[in-house]
DNA sequence: GCCGTTTTCGGCCCGACTGTTTTCAGTCG
């Protein structure tokens, strides 16, 4: 999409302009418009040409550099303040403790636009001397270097949830708190995470610091104090604690639950509501008016409460105004997982054992889907045990009335778009996942007419992992996904969002893209052992972040409805055939 | 540069911490 390339162009600018002390609240606006492009589910092209809508934070001169950027490719504005300010100045950045202050002093000094020059000239000492600059600040600076090459990089949700659980669960075991909660992005279920915040009150904070600091995850301490402790474990990740009066636990929760961009929206409407919101509670001049629950923060603003999965800034205070929040899909709503793989292709439990899995999840069904024959290194089923595999469903569904199981398939699109069974194959199965598993390098029409292809086909109820990205691993493939929500749409094909910790495809903002074209979702864990069965709540909390009600997930149906709604397709293509 | 149930001009979120400082600037979340 270029929604991000327009976004980048809007960022840097932010950035150059903050090298040259520009007006800060100019500075703000070029950040806030490059966010929200980001965050836009929509293609930024599409929205500039129709004119029908207004992107927050983007009046007529933002609008206007927009369609610069779209018709020229690049910025007057742009270009000439990279004449100014090198962009590798910008790299500088990136390095924690490092502002744009600092960067423009050791540049305007020295010359230093990268990463390994600016560490040689700190151990060089050289750094230290200039104005405002002493020992420790250099030492600061090469530290942060230090943790920028040895990965700050964001780690996936679904790693995080267990660590974070357990060293909450060890806090309520081991020390004074009366309330305990994650905050940070890991409470908005952000897909991946740079760090675990959590909020405690407790009338003895010092007594939950020390068991904090001496939990046995902890590697270093990075510091102690009365309100906010830091560690890091020994997986390298950072866990921030911060113990609060419960007074002022709801406004606190607020607060470090962010984003930091919704948080501003909401201190904005205070202000004009003559209110002041900070993490110690909501006052009105100087007298304290709550701040005890959460919910306080939002009535205080005329708001409903907005679940955390939304606070982004992605348009939910706007709906809130107009009382249009989405009713966010629920786990407990869930009624099966649509993508998980048996012993007939690769992966580990048989059918009966991921039976038993999903009662133990309170699950009602599963789609058991194998990969087809060309995936030979997935063991793929031969269209002979693809018919052994159905007797073997159908007869356990004989003998079980709480969960049922789906036999499926998880269908390759072939590098011409044909799929790996025949249509006779096809029929004789209860669902059809279809995916791309070969010529990711394809160009970007090839790959679309692929899958468009795919979709066309009456037997194929949605498509697995859409557009291909494994996070931190590999980027999406090229696809035209507007031509395929769009087709989606049309041949009433699901699309995915495959829930594997790693992948978590379709995103929360393709995902409430896909919403907004009409397509619906199928959550599918692809679990290749059983364990990777409670990815699924990944799966919702994507739904949930982007903005899915429970009828735009078809997990949540009940068996009978679900074979009747996985038939339906063929019938209506039937017709139009 | 955006934006308006006090405003089309004059505002624009809030506080903590750190390092460098004799009262504050820079950075961060």
């Amino acid at each position: 999409m270029e929604n991000r390339k327009v976004a980048r162009f809007f960022y840097d600018i932010a950035s150059m302009l903050e090298i040259k002390r520009e007006n800060p609240f100019r500075i703000r606006a070029y950040r806030r418009a490059a966010q929200n492009i980001e965050n836009l589910a929509d293609d930024i092209t599409k929205v500039v040409v129709a004119e029908e809508k207004k992107i927050p934070g983007i009046g007529k001169d933002l609008m206007q550099k927009i369609k610069e950027i779209i018709d020229t490719g690049t910025l007057q504005i742009y270009e000439e303040l990279k004449k100014e300010v090198p962009p590798g100045l910008l790299e500088l950045l990136a390095i924690p403790g490092v502002g744009p202050r600092t960067a423009k002093i050791i540049f305007d000094h020295y010359g230093i636009v990268s990463l390994d020059d600016l560490e040689r000239a700190c151990l060089a000492h050289k750094i230290q001397g200039l104005p405002g600059i002493k020992g420790k600040t250099e030492k600061n600076i090469l530290n942060g270097i230090q943790l920028l090459k040895t990965g700050l990089e964001r780690k996936p949700l679904g790693l995080i949830l267990p660590l974070a659980g357990e060293i909450i669960e060890a806090l309520k075991k081991r020390s004074p708190v009366d309330r305990i909660e994650v905050a940070g992005s890991v409470r908005r279920r952000r897909e991946t995470v740079k760090d675990i915040d959590i909020l405690v009150s407790s009338s003895r904070p010092k007594r939950v610091m020390e068991v904090f600091t001496n939990l046995p995850q902890v590697s270093d301490v990075i510091g102690k104090g009365e309100t906010k402790s830091s560690i890091r474990t020994r997986d390298g990740l950072e866990v921030d604690l911060r113990v609060v009066e419960g007074d002022c636990y709801g406004a606190a929760l607020c607060y470090f639950t962010g984003s930091k961009a919704h948080n501003i929206r909401i201190r904005e409407l205070a202000v004009r509501r003559g209110l002041k919101i900070n993490e110690y509670g909501i006052f009105r001049g100087e007298k304290r008016i709550g701040g005890k629950e959460e919910r306080e923060v939002f009535e205080a603003v005329d708001l409903p409460y907005i679940p955390p999965e939304l606070r982004e800034d992605r348009g939910e205070i706007e709906a809130a105004m107009e009382g249009k929040l989405p009713e966010l899909v629920e786990l407990q709503e869930i009624k099966g997982d649509l993508h998980v793989h048996s012993k007939y292709s690769d992966g580990a439990a048989t059918i009966s054992e991921i039976a038993e899995k999903a009662r133990k999840m309170g699950l009602r069904w599963v789609a058991v889907c194998d990969h087809s024959p060309s995936l030979k290194i997935a063991g793929g089923v031969s269209i002979e045990d693809i018919r052994k595999k159905r007797k073997a469903i159908d007869a356990f569904n004989r003998t079980s009335s709480d969960v049922k199981l789906l036999c499926g398939t998880e269908v390759d699109i072939l590098s011409d778009g044909t799929l790996d069974y025949p249509d006779e194959v096809l029929r004789g199965l209860d669902f059809v996942v279809a995916a791309i598993h070969s010529g990711f390098k394809q160009d970007q029409a090839l790959l679309t007419s692929r899958m468009v292809k795919a979709m066309e086909n009456p037997y194929v109820h949605s498509i697995a992992h859409p557009t291909g990205r494994i996070l931190a691993e590999r980027e999406a493939y090229a696809l035209n996904l507007e031509e395929i929500f769009a087709k989606a749409a049309e041949t009433g094909t699901c699309l995915e969002i495959n829930a594997y910790f790693k992948r978590l495809d379709l995103s929360d903002i393709l995902s409430r893209a896909a919403k907004n074209k009409g397509v619906r979702l199928t959550i599918g864990t692809d679990a290749h052992i059983l364990d990777q069965m409670e990815y699924l709540n990944l799966g919702v909390f994507v739904a949930r972040r982007g903005w899915l009600e429970s009828n735009d997930v078809i997990n949540t149906m009940g068996y009978e409805d679900l074979m009747q709604f996985l038939r339906k397709k063929r019938k209506d293509e039937g017709k139009t055939r």
